[in-house]
RNA sequence: GGAGGGGUGCCCGAGUGGUUAAAGGGGACGGGCUGUAAACCCGUUGGCUAUGCCUACGUUGGUUCGAAUCCAACCCCCUCCA
């Protein structure tokens, strides 16, 4: 790899988020020119975005800490049709209200990660709905469509791997890739954006986009993606035993949040500490030398930063703050996970085994039973034995609470009020 | 529209009348070892008011003492033909 001499691919290849690039050294320069304007799209398919959608997340906010601008698009419109790429089989189609609801729920949390605004360098969100909800079909067919060959879209991998999978892919995903292009086009015209930026699954996409560029306006726009993200061992990031990685807090909280990057497997911990967090490479290639357990100080490190991006400082140390204590000082750290319940019903004597599926430590009665018949699930880190067993206020510890556990991990405090 | 193939649990996939809540694998979760890691070993993996009951093999009906397994209709997918 080449050295770069903008600040913002300096920076990008230094922390490893460089995959591909269309014209590394006609975009390095166009980055010594001026301010670039980039963009990435996010599709509205939940209502939080997730940790697999960080990497992109971090290079915007990079790009704008040297100098350019980000622009955010909304996929409104995109999530309508449903991206193909990666997917072995469509994804139901989403109503205009949830896409709605969805859209307003990620919108927050660039936020935390971009600066917004009016000023040269500052970001700014659009939504491609406002552009693609106005199409007319014929015109847009006449117009743009006749750049596009059959021939090309079925050899590229969105659509390759469905039809050799023998998978259906529908005529209005297999629009997916056109649209996007014409969000390229679209945006470059609007806000005279001249890269776009994605995951390497995005790769396919984005090319579309810039040869549209080129063929329709002679524009010439670059493209760059990173690597999609797995771990060492070779799983898809991003999940918990909770579900997805959400980025809000209200889907995922801080604590939860904080421990997922404390579980990073040794192998990925220089890596994830230089896409993730802020730390300077040179701190970074000292913590990632640390061996054996002491690398757990590198993880709680990368924990505690990646938690301050996302949810802030004080949500990040009272995270780690609470972690130290629950898991090195066995107490029933406070800022545990806490479920509250009327002091009636303990006094009536609750259940155990209904009390962690309340808790939401297991999805039903019969796992609770396993849990506690495998010896996994303990009250106040005691085992409990008896599947039987009733809750009372005996039970609640002079913190005035009731620590129920699964595995060594997951905690929750009953708190009766 | 015609011919053929197919729809099984989170996923893949076996099962073609009973002892099948359904082999096997993957994933996930719990235990052990450790460092809240990986690898490895063991276990669990439909629900419930639980020596029993209910729900489940695309949908709805039917045959049968008994159906994931047989029959009919319907829905969906794949391949080839028109």
């Amino acid at each position: 790899m080449s050295a770069y001499k903008s600040e913002f691919l300096q920076r990008l290849a230094e922390r490893g988020y460089i995959h591909q690039c269309t014209d590394e050294t006609g975009l390095d320069e166009a980055a010594l020119e001026g301010p670039v304007r980039a963009y990435i799209g996010f599709d509205c398919t939940a209502p939080s975005l997730h940790a697999g959608s960080l990497l992109g997340i971090m290079m915007l906010r990079i790009l704008q800490q040297t100098g350019h601008k980000p622009i955010v698009l909304m996929g409104g419109g995109t999530t309508k049709v449903g991206d193909p790429s990666g997917k072995e089989e469509s994804r139901q189609m989403l109503s205009e209200a949830d896409i709605a609801a969805n859209m307003a729920g990620i919108r927050d949390v660039f936020s935390r990660f971009l600066t917004f605004g009016e000023g040269p360098c500052d970001a700014v969100m659009v939504n491609n709905a406002d552009w693609l909800d106005k199409l007319n079909y014929v015109g847009f067919l006449r117009d743009y469509g006749r750049h596009f060959t059959i021939n090309r879209m079925l050899s590229f991998d969105s659509v390759k791997l469905r039809l050799e999978r023998e998978q259906p892919l529908t005529f209005l995903e297999f629009n997916y890739m056109i649209l996007q292009a014409y969000d390229f086009l679209e945006l470059h015209r609007r806000q005279t954006c001249s890269l776009q930026m994605g995951g390497s699954d995005q790769w396919g996409n984005i090319i579309n986009g810039i040869e549209l560029a080129r063929r329709v306006d002679g524009a010439e726009l670059y493209g760059l993606t990173t690597a999609l993200l797995t771990t060492s061992s070779g799983a898809k990031m991003g999940k918990t035993a909770a579900g997805a990685v959400w980025l809000n807090e209200d889907m995922l909280s801080a604590y939860d949040y904080w421990q997922y990057w404390r579980n990073t497997e040794d192998a990925d911990v220089g890596r994830f500490l230089r896409l993730f967090t802020e730390l300077p490479v040179g701190e970074i290639e000292r913590l990632e030398r640390l061996e054996g357990a002491e690398l757990n100080d590198a993880k709680k490190i990368l924990a505690t930063e990646a938690t301050r991006l996302a949810h802030g400082d004080s949500a990040a140390s009272t995270a780690a703050d609470t972690a130290r204590k629950t898991f090195e000082q066995g107490e029933a750290a406070e800022g545990l996970p806490t479920i509250e319940l009327p002091r009636s019903e303990l006094e009536a004597g609750l259940g155990l085994l209904a009390t962690f599926v309340r808790a939401g430590l297991a999805a039903s009665n019969g796992e609770a039973r396993r849990h506690v018949q495998g010896g996994g699930a303990r009250v106040n880190d005691v085992p409990a034995g008896d599947t039987n067993a009733q809750l009372t206020l005996a039970d609640v510890t002079a913190d005035g609470v009731i620590k129920l556990s699964i595995g060594k991990k997951r905690h929750v405090l009953v708190r009766p009020v």
